[in-house]
Parts: C-alpha cells; sequence; structure tokens
DNA sequence: CTTGACCCTCACGTCGCGTGAGGGCCTAGA
DNA sequence: TCTAGGCCCTCACGCGACGTGAGGGTCAAG
C-alpha cells in the first residue's frame, strides 16, 4: 500500500509521499509543495521519479513550522528562527504552550462576554454600545500576535534563568538515579535517612525539570509510567518508581508528625 | 474632543469617527474603510466634510460581522448571512459561544499533546514521527471551520427546537411576573401553595430560556443584579427577586424533606 | 496493457487587508 | 488671523499563503 510503511522495514527508516504527510497531518499537498519552494521545509529525499518523499526528521521541522505558525509567525520569520543555534525544538513547543494558555484566558474572557451579551439580547433585543465595543475589543486581541522580537526576549530570559539550571539537572539525574538503585538493591530500607536524603534531592530535580509547572508534571509523569521503552533508557523501572514513591511518603508522614 | 461624545448629548445619538472606532475596537481604519467599500458594513451617515459617521447600529453590525469572521465565514458570506432576516443578532452571538466552546476543548488537547512532547524532547531529543504526527493533525483542527451550510443548519435545528418555544417564554414572562407581584402585595407568604406553583413555573421557564446552559444562566443573573435599568424594564425588582428566591428555596426544602 | 490514483511542474487567481501618495478639514495655540 | 499638526478623504498598488486548474509522467492492480 503506501510505499513507506511496508518497504524495508527496519533497515531504512520511514518515508512519505506527499499526499501521505498531507493525510497524516491534516495540511494540503499544495501547502507541502509551498513549503518545499520557498525552501522552509524541503524534503530530504526525493524517489527516481521526483517524488517527495519525507522523512522523520522532515515530520519534526514540519511540526515546529506549525507551532511557530500558530504563534503568529510569517514564514520568513519561521525561516530565520530555524536557522538559528539558539531556538531548540522544546523552546519552540513551550513558547507554543505558553501562547496557548493565554489564548484559553483570553476565549474564557470573551466567553463572559457573549454570554452577558446573549442574556442582554435574549431579554431586550436593545444592548448599549459599551458593552459591544469592549466585547469587539476582545474579539480583536486574537489576532494580536507576539512580534518575533517578543519571542526572542522571552526564550532569551527563560535561557538565562533556567537553561543551565536545565543542563545541571539533566547531568545529575543519571547520578541520582544509581544511587538510589545502589540502595535499593543494597535492601536499604525506605524510611533510612540516606535514602531519605537522596528522595529530597529527587523531588528538588524534578521541581526544577518541570519548572513547577503540574501541567508538565504530569505528563511527565504519564511518560515515565506508559512508556516502558523510555524509562529502560533512563536506567528507570517500575521497582525503583516503587521504592522512590514509598521514600517520598515517609519524608512526609515523618515530617510532618 | 472627540466630536460625538460631547455634541448634543442626549438630543442626537452617539456617534464614531472611523478613527475614534477604530482605536475603541481594536480594528484597523483601512479594515474598516474597506468594510464599507465591499457594502459590508457601511456608516449609517457622514458630515458635511464626508467623513464617516457611525452609529449605534453599526456599531451592532460590527459586533455580529467579527463574531461571524471568528466563525471562519469570508466576508461575502458574513454579507449574504446578514441579509437573511432569519439570522437574529442573538443567534449569532450564540453560534460563537458554541464555537469557542469548542475551541476550549480543542486547546485543551493539544495543550495535553505539546505538554507529553515538551517531556520527551526535555528528556531523550529524540520523538516519535507518530507522536508528532498526531499532534499536528490537532494543530491543523484549528483552522478547519464551518462551512456557511452547516452554521445554517446548526442554527436551524436550533430554531425549530427552540425558537418557538423561546418566543412563548418571552411572551409568558412579564404574565408570571405580574401575578408574582400581585401575591407579594397581597401579603402572600412564600410557602402558599399558589405562590410555590407560580416558583416552579417560573424555574421552568428560566431553564427554557437560558437553555440548560449555566454559563448564560449565571450572566442572566448578573445581569438582573447589576443593571437597575434593565431589572426595571422588565417590572423586576430586588424585593421581587427576595420573594421568588424565598419561594423556590421553600419548594427545594419542602419536596426534599 | 489499460485504468485510476497518485505524483510532477507551471501559472494564474483570491482574500483581506497594509501601505503609501496626494490632498482636504478643523481646532489649539501663538 | 495665521499656521501647525492631527485627523479625514480617495485612489491605487502590493502582498502573504496558499487554492485551483492545466498538461503531463508514474506505478501497482486487475
Amino acid at each position: 500500500m503506501t510505499a513507506g510503511e511496508r518497504k524495508d522495514k527496519g533497515t531504512k527508516k520511514r518515508t512519505w509521499k506527499v499526499g501521505e504527510l498531507a493525510k497524516a497531518t491534516g495540511t494540503s499537498v499544495r501547502t507541502l509543495h509551498w513549503y518545499d519552494e520557498i525552501g522552509l521545509l524541503s524534503p530530504s529525499d526525493h524517489s527516481r521519479a521526483g517524488y517527495r518523499l519525507y522523512g522523520e526528521g522532515d515530520v519534526a521541522r514540519l511540526q515546529q513550522i506549525l507551532s511557530l505558525r500558530q504563534l503568529g509567525l510569517s514564514l520568513d520569520e519561521i525561516r530565520d528562527l530555524l536557522a538559528r543555534p539558539d531556538v531548540s525544538p522544546l523552546s519552540i513547543v513551550r513558547m507554543h504552550i505558553t501562547r496557548l494558555q493565554e489564548q484559553m484566558e483570553l476565549t474564557r474572557k470573551l466567553l463572559g462576554r457573549l454570554e452577558a451579551l446573549a442574556s442582554w439580547m435574549a431579554a431586550s433585543e436593545r444592548v448599549s454600545a459599551d458593552e459591544l465595543l469592549k466585547t469587539i475589543e476582545v474579539m480583536n486581541m486574537f489576532d494580536k500576535y507576539y512580534t518575533k522580537e517578543q519571542l526572542a526576549e522571552l526564550e532569551a530570559r527563560r535561557q538565562a534563568f533556567g537553561e543551565e539550571a536545565m543542563q545541571a539537572v539533566q547531568e545529575e539525574w543519571p547520578a541520582l538515579i544509581a544511587k538510589v538503585r545502589a540502595e535499593m538493591e543494597k535492601g536499604t530500607p525506605p524510611e533510612d535517612p540516606a535514602v531519605q536524603a537522596l528522595a529530597g534531592r529527587w523531588a528538588e530535580l524534578i521541581e526544577m525539570f518541570t519548572g513547577g509547572n503540574p501541567g508538565i508534571r504530569q505528563s511527565l509523569e504519564n511518560l515515565y509510567k506508559n512508556e516502558p521503552g523510555f524509562a529502560a533508557q533512563q536506567g528507570y523501572d517500575p521497582a525503583l518508581y516503587d521504592y522512590v514513591n514509598r521514600a517520598q511518603a515517609a519524608r512526609k508522614g515523618g515530617s510532618s508528625a
């Protein structure tokens, strides 16, 4: 059927033809053609007949492009941004998240106004111009996007504050996991002060890692819980998970009593 | 200062010049010019010098236009829709509300995916193409709007079901309010069976009126509470509000015990 | 060997404005 | 009374991000 799906399973990477990628993502073929033409997303390979063949890397780039587009950037700006080495895929996703959260707030506000408007209209048919004006103003706030400068500054600040901390965290994880595993395999009980200290540090690292954002924290937990391959790669398994959990429970119970 | 604000206060209606309206609503002057040029929103008056002067009716129409635009309709479609007599301002606001609620759902979904993505990226740098594809798909669902046919059908169904009921409700309100007021002024206690019956009908009418939507219900209450002019117009006042509330409390307490 | 579903490359069309250019109107202050 | 600056007007061209064919190759199924 779809060429890239069956051919050379395992040896060669999966590829998509334009139509396939378009269908899978909900974009149009024309859009992909266009992105190719302006040099924004050119497929990393072509068949002998000249068909575009998109690889996994291309898919990743497409995601970044579409995220940035939802941030309101022009395709030119997006191309420039993606060329900069200091803009990581992760930072893009985070900007996108921030933007969506703001939009939710805005939507809530607008919904409030519209519901009030609906009440007025249902009851009296005549609505004050002021009420209307304010409502319109909120509506129009939806297409006020960030400029690329604002985004750059926003991301720069985040980096200045958090990125090096993040880096440090990333490097500390394997060591911490190893230490905990050692205690576990020695049979040290979770209530032991040594384990308690490790569990404390564990909580701190998670806090730093997620930036205190409960949404990120939740999905990080899900990630470890539901993707065994991922967890294993980090030297992590259910037994360890359980051990740390018990240590943390003990820590809370002990300190509060 | 702004001409329309001070001149003939009370005698003539308030008007806005393009720049004023643009500033007040967050739209651009060019956009208003454009809407005029294509016959979508032409100011109801002009100054001797040829300045566009927008009145309250124009503001109301602008709100409808912008609501419909957020529904994804083209300006042509909007013009056609606004020309139809069966499309009321209220129906437009309700369609807008529905759309925004759907968007909130979508946004929540996408946020979930992006947070998962962020976790993956922060931890492993390598993300599965499938995950990315699904995320992209959700992103692209944001610009899939309704067609005007879908909207028409949606609104038609609502009308078939609810509009005549709505009409009936609208006509029943004054009578019901009058009856309750009569009882109140006679000094009938809220627990009296006659008042209880009226309170029951009262609750039913509100239910039908708001379509069971708690958001609308809430803002309707706020409307009556915070806008004395509005309430008075409906033959309604705080004393009556209190009386009905007590009757309803008695009704619930009595039936559940 | 055909058929039909893809794919390719031009190339022109569209929508909703942005952005001047060139020129009146109008009121505040010198 | 004059003038400066901030509005307003009408053209009119430009543009971003594709949509929509036209004309023609490709390729697996029957």
